[in-house]
DNA sequence: AATGAATGAGTCTTCATTCAT
DNA sequence: AATGAATGAAGACTCATTCAT
């Protein structure tokens, strides 16, 4: 039990920080807050992690590493590249709807920079552009997408994708995020691949 | 003279700001620093700025101020919606290329919190998603475009640019991003509008 | 031992803050100088004070807390409202002269302004004059006083007292303080009550 | 009138200065505000005054210049020392009242320290008790006051006068100052002359 | 004499981090 | 492991004073 004690502890500053990074923003966070919102000792931070850096780097993993499985997963369950891309973003937005504070901060603070962070940062979205890049590449192999710069192309789709969350996030939440699923599909799916209503018509 | 002396201060001041805020970001930037980085002594600053958040802002406005002019012009000398709507890309792209400071600033800045800051910003970023949208509106209007929910399409059209420019800054501006013109504009005229002339062409 | 550390610290403070208010003023007196003399770190003070303004107001109400039992108790040992009078001068001077610091902060701070110092100075001072005030009233209606305005009265008496130590001050500490005692309650006595025995008798 | 500009502008800033300095407190009034309230630019400041704290020491100086004559002409008029004190204090309030911003400084200021103004505040406020021993040791002299120990009476009696008009200026000057007027004299009548009304009766 | 833009030393205050208990 | 009092470096901002015009 002091073990899990333990491990509740740094998960418990975690999810704090997560929070509090996500209602203010790092640099309007101190570690006091933190810890008090965690119900720690200021110092008990540090046994867990090295500096409040560290801490916000960890807290993006936490998030990625919770998520990403889940989106991989539900990506590979769909057969066609198509599918898959639409399934990426309806997962993505379902994602985002069901962790505002999450989202807030994997939206914000992923333009913040300081070195490490920076680093760090382009090392975890990476994973996300990973997962993307994989199916455009599918999707180009398989001739279902035009002949994209498919780096470019990933890029665009993942800032589509972000500033439509950012909007629901800047509007605090105020609508369904999944609701737009439809349009980001849509939006991405004729942007890249070859598909559009007439050619739905030309198929039947 | 005496008169340019003034302009050139806080214009100095400016540019000092707009550089270091862009290499660094908002709070790892010293008052200090600018004051240095621009030749005045630490106290003049606050001559011209009531404060480093509202010199934050001026470096947000006078960039705006500069470029949204071009961009309106460029956009208003074409004919048709399309066209419009590729130049929007194109002169947008060519205006980050052109100013990487700024770029910097608009796009890591733009998602800071502190109140104030994202009150001005948003009534900043409004300018640039007001032309966006009457784009758009006006594409739906001419039939070129397929009917979308035109705020969110313009989020999206958004978002795919400025992650464009954004994967440019991180890899140091090394490759040239107006070369990206004719991808970004491809990805959005196919995911806005009904038209590609390949496509045209394939479903005659 | 733990506990007299922590009450240690913020007494070595108010201490250190009533020695350097009382040698320079307010505004001459750092908060960097508190702590060096206090011998704790810079940032320490914030930990028990708020504010350098809250400091302030802790010095005078750590002096009226300690002494104004004192004078009250003496005051209410003595039978005559007369008596009372005096002793709370007599009282008053020897406090004063035990506690030069405290006694130039009493008298020097006492006046200036901002706000909040205002307001709590007022409350506090309105301690000592409340006593007064009481005796005047009740020296009133014993009759041995002559039918005075008690607030002028006592306002005048007060700055009296106040005078006389400032003067004191001034000279540096220089001769004793108490030795004037018979000098004010004869002054006061006079000024208020209608009596010495020397006049009762002359009159007759 | 090139001249009287120029002493004009001597004047305005030493009653700005009165002013302000009455209504915040030295460390609160800037010297951008006295230049601005008087209609001269930052600089002119220096131009009629050495430093900041000169012009301090100057509005002092303008005020007992301006008073002291008048109260030692009052005084004099009076034939008995008993009359004469009554006078002082007597027209000590009517200037007062008078001029309620000066008051302010003379009673507030006159308690901060640094040390130059210290020392010019100990000097200029001399003049008033030269006043005022000159008086008592007269009334010493022609017997109509008990043997005090003059220096000690008069900073009582001073005290005693700065209270009354400092608890009015505390007041907001909401009341009329000279009403006091009786019963500041014979406070003071009675704490240093062997006078009273009995003994009146008596002398009768 | 007058101006007012410019200066830069000086101050309060915050907060990430440490360490004795 | 946990605490939280203590640290002290760092930074935004003010303002008396100067000086070129």
């Amino acid at each position: 039990m002091a073990r899990k004690r333990v491990g509740n502890k740094r998960e418990r500053i975690i999810a704090a920080a997560a929070k509090l990074f996500g209602e203010k923003d790092y640099h309007d966070t101190t570690t006091a807050k933190i810890a008090e919102s965690a119900g720690v000792a200021a110092g008990t931070i540090y046994i867990y992690f090295r500096s409040k850096e560290e801490l916000l780097v960890a807290v993006f993993e936490e998030f990625l590493g919770r998520h990403m499985d889940r989106l991989r997963e539900g990506v590979e369950r769909e057969k066609t590249p198509r599918d898959k891309l639409m399934r990426l973003l309806t997962l993505g937005l379902e994602l985002m709807e069901d962790n505002p504070d999450s989202a807030r901060i994997f939206l914000s603070q992923l333009r913040q920079s300081t070195k490490m962070i920076t680093v760090v940062v382009k090392r975890s979205s990476r994973a996300y552009k990973d997962i993307i890049e994989e199916i455009l590449t599918e999707c180009a192999r398989a001739g279902v997408c035009r002949d994209v710069n498919v780096p470019a192309a990933s890029s665009m789709l993942f800032g589509a994708f972000q500033n439509t969350v950012l909007d629901w996030v800047a509007h605090e939440c105020s609508y369904s995020l999944t609701d737009l699923s439809g349009d980001l599909s849509e939006f991405v799916l004729h942007g890249i691949c070859c598909e559009s209503t007439e050619e739905k018509g030309a198929v039947q």
